[in-house]
Order: structure tokens, then C-alpha cells, then sequence
DNA sequence: CAGCAGACTAAACAACTGTTTAGCCCGCTG
DNA sequence: CAGCGGGCTAAACAGTTGTTTAGTCTGCTG
């Protein structure tokens, strides 16, 4: 058995997955069949319309975003399950629970520049997780509020929510997908330096209580200048068609 | 005389505007038209084609980029000439050398999200100069380049451009437009603050010369949960046509 | 004044878009 | 076995796209 789902189900996977990576507005209905194997008429005749197909995807996506975030708002402690750094990043929680290739990052990134409900609707759920995991640092006195609480949650959130909107970018110039897991381990203590002791501190971190003062494993390297065969993408590779997320 | 420009100039500064407002391949050549009051054929008797036109408006804005970002690596002071905190940010520069509501802000947001040879040229251009600042900072003993300077770099980087990414929604959930006058006046210090000290820290700076140790004037009212009319931001009205910065 | 080049328009063109229509095929229920 | 509903396709439809064509107007040069 090559395939267990309904054609209904490979088409809304093909969707997302092309919705993903260029947009909704680019991806014609005849791509999403011909992707799906299957003719155009029968794309509208699952789904009423494009725009009701995208819907659907946006609903789909949506509801697997928010199995994905209570993991940051579910009890209140981070819970140390695995070990690693754990940032409470975005970034670490779509490569803990999605495998890899999942078209759901790019689908975040459309979503939050798509200019629509949907869209406005997540980043407005995310800046009030945002708001609540700076409210439970400050608490459990891991971090300060600052003089502006409502500027600096939405500082850190659109800092983590670059590294999603720039990942080709970053790719590019850095050599290193920084959503996959040498990424984050190279990016993160970077990132946990600056926000333990600013731009002047190098040690990780100044009071932070137990393990791990010794950077990882990322060398003084420079891969800088050599952009050409990084990390591949596979934009239309017959890859892994289940590639979604363990969810409904 | 209410218009110096010419027919030509008209077209590409309108193409500019739609193009920065909803990326090129949502912008028709008849919008395009329209928006110039000539006829489409007029478009591409001017340009070749829509396509050429596109790599020409990205021509003349890079052009303007380029003069923009010559004032962080030009010489390599600072230069204090005006009060307030100068972040050496990309928002401070765009705010102080063009006017209100230009295009440009938005071009550079499409730009950098376009997966085009132009949007990929212009980050590493980017990221060079991040990774100049970088070093000057840590040559005045202002910051330390950290474990790996590369990362450390590309993450102050792309956290400068999320707020060009995502103005509009942090337009809407802080309720200020963060690449205006106020809205940097509010943003900048509490970026300052985490860089000079981390998340724990609350003072300005621990050890920064001089001036202002006092926040400027961000109370702690709520406008959260008020996303109504803010800031507007004219998506068609009759604007300003000139609007685009003093160069070429 | 002839004419000629360039700004400019109106209309048509082929290609593509989302969607509709008509109909085939197949497994089910009666 | 009649028939019937749903998965599915091929073809056509109307609208929009970028582009081309033919032609008008205007100002300049000989």
C-alpha cells in the first residue's frame, strides 16, 4: 500500500505544501492536481473553490499550530523532558515535533505576511504566548518584564519569528539551516548569550543556576563565502508525501 | 505646475509603490496604468515588459539602499550628529533620510522575501554591513562579537528586519506603527536595554558613558486590546505622489 | 511646408486563470 | 439485475493576463 490516504487528503496535503512555498495566490488549481495526480475538475470538486481550498489548509494548519503551542502554555513549567538547550523557541518546537522537510514553517511564514484574518489571527495568538512566557520568566525571576513589557514580549517574538521569515536567507549567507538541528544548536546559545548577558557578556549565562557553561560545538569555522550546495530543499522533489505533522 | 516628472518617472514610481505594496506578481500592468492615469500599452512602450520594468524599479532601488547604507559603513564613527538613541538602526536611517509613508520600507520587505537574485544580493549586502557594525562595536570595546560571530551577526540582523517584515502586525498589536517617529522611540530603548544587559537586566546600560539614563515617555497603558484605527497607512489614497527619497 | 520620430491610445491577440458542464466508470443498495 | 450516487475526467466557458498591432496626435527638423 504506497499511499493510505483519501485522494481528498493528498490533495489538501499538495496544497499546503505548494501554498507553502509560494503562496496561495501563486499556485495555480492545475498544479495542485497535477501534484496530486489527479485531474482539475476534481480539485473543486472536493473543494468548492480555491479559496474555500485555502480555507480548509489555513483551518488545518491552524488547528496543528495550536496542538504545537501548548506546549509552550499547556502547565507552566518548561519541563526539561529532553535534554538540549531548551529556549522555548519556535524554532525548537517545529524540529522536536515535525519531521523534517514539513512544509509547516513555510506555511507560518506565508501565513503571518499573507495580509488576512488568518494570519493576523495567529500572530495575535502568538505575541499573547509571547506575553505569558515573559510573564513566567519574570516570575519564576529568569528574566525582567523591562520598562516596556508589551514592547519586549513582541521583541522577542518577531526575533524568533525571523528566523522563519529569513530561513533561505540565513541559509544562504550562513550555510546552515537554521531550522534544522545543527542550525539551532549553532544559532541557539548564540542567541541565550545575548539574552543572559547582552551584547558585552560572552559567558552563556551569569546566575543561571545548573549545567552546561561549555559552548557546544560550534567551531570558529567559515563556511561564509561557499553559498553553492548547502542544504537542499527539494522545491519539487517527490519527497516524503506524509510529511505533516502528527495530529488529527 | 503640479507634476515635474516625467511620463516615464510617473509609471516607475507608481510601479514602485504597487510593487512594495503587494509584490509584483499581484500587480497588474493595467493597475499599473491606472494608478499612472496612462494607458497599459503606454507601460510596456516605456519599458520593454513588465518583467523589465520590475528588474528596473529594483535597479533604482538598490540604488537608493546603497546610498542609505553608506551612511553605517561610511566612515566608521558613528557619527552623534543628532540627539537621540542612535541605535545605528535600519529603521532609525529609513525614518531619518525618507519621508512618511514611502514605498521604500515595503520594497525592502518584498525584496528581502522575494526569492529573487536581487532580494538574495541585498541580504548578504546586509549582512555584510551587520557583520562590519559588529566589529566596529567590538573594537570600541562596545560589544563583544561573542562565540560565534557569524551567528551573532545574522541574529542582530534579522532581528532589525523583522520589523520591516512584520510592521503591520506589530502595527496592530502594539498599536503604533514601529518604523515611525514614535513607534521607534519606543522600541529602541527596550532593544537597547536587552542588548546592553540581557533579559535580566533593567537598567539602560551598566557601564555607557553618558546621557539619558531616564525612560523617555512609554507609560505602561494598554492600548493591547484596541486594534481599531491606529495609525493609518493609505493603502490608495491620493498621497503624496513624490514620495520616494532625495537621490538619483 | 513635408515629414518624421516619439508619446500615446484603442483594440485585438494568445495564453492562462478559476470554474462549469457533460459524461464515464464502478461499487453499492433495492 | 436495475439504478443510482460519488469519484473522476475531458472539454468547454468566461474573465484576466502580458503583449502586439495599427493608428492618432504633436512637436521638431530639413
Amino acid at each position: 500500500m504506497p499511499d493510505d490516504r483519501t485522494t481528498r487528503a493528498v490533495i489538501r496535503d499538495e496544497a499546503l505544501r505548494l501554498f507553502a512555498a509560494q503562496g496561495p495566490e501563486a499556485v495555480t488549481i492545475r498544479q495542485i492536481a497535477t501534484a496530486a495526480g489527479v485531474s482539475p475538475g476534481l480539485v473543486v470538486h472536493h473543494f468548492r473553490s480555491k479559496d474555500n481550498l485555502r480555507q480548509e489548509v489555513d483551518q488545518y494548519v491552524l488547528t496543528v499550530f495550536e496542538g504545537l503551542l501548548s506546549e509552550l502554555t499547556g502547565d507552566g513549567t518548561v519541563s526539561f523532558e529532553d535534554a538540549g538547550a531548551a529556549t522555548g523557541s519556535l524554532g525548537e518546537i517545529f524540529l522536536q515535533h515535525l519531521p523534517v522537510g514539513s512544509p509547516l514553517p513555510g506555511y507560518l511564514r506565508m501565513l503571518l505576511l499573507s495580509d488576512t484574518d488568518a494570519g493576523r489571527g495567529l500572530f495575535r495568538r502568538l505575541y499573547a504566548v509571547s506575553r505569558e512566557t515573559l510573564d513566567a520568566l519574570a516570575d519564576a525571576g529568569a528574566a525582567s518584564r523591562g520598562k516596556d513589557p508589551q514592547v519586549r514580549a513582541a521583541l522577542l517574538l518577531v526575533n524568533d519569528l525571523s528566523v522563519f521569515l529569513l530561513r533561505d536567507q540565513l541559509t544562504a549567507v550562513l550555510g546552515i539551516d537554521p531550522l534544522s538541528a545543527a542550525g539551532l544548536a549553532r544559532l541557539g546559545p548564540e542567541l541565550l548569550s545575548i539574552y543572559a548577558g547582552g551584547l558585552n557578556a560572552d559567558a552563556p549565562a551569569p546566575e543561571i543556576p545548573p549545567e552546561a557553561p561549555e559552548a557546544p560545538e560550534a567551531p570558529e569555522t567559515a563556511p561564509e563565502e561557499a553559498p553553492g550546495q548547502a542544504s537542499h530543499q527539494a522545491p519539487e522533489a517527490a519527497q516524503a508525501p506524509e510529511a505533516v505533522g502528527g495530529q488529527a
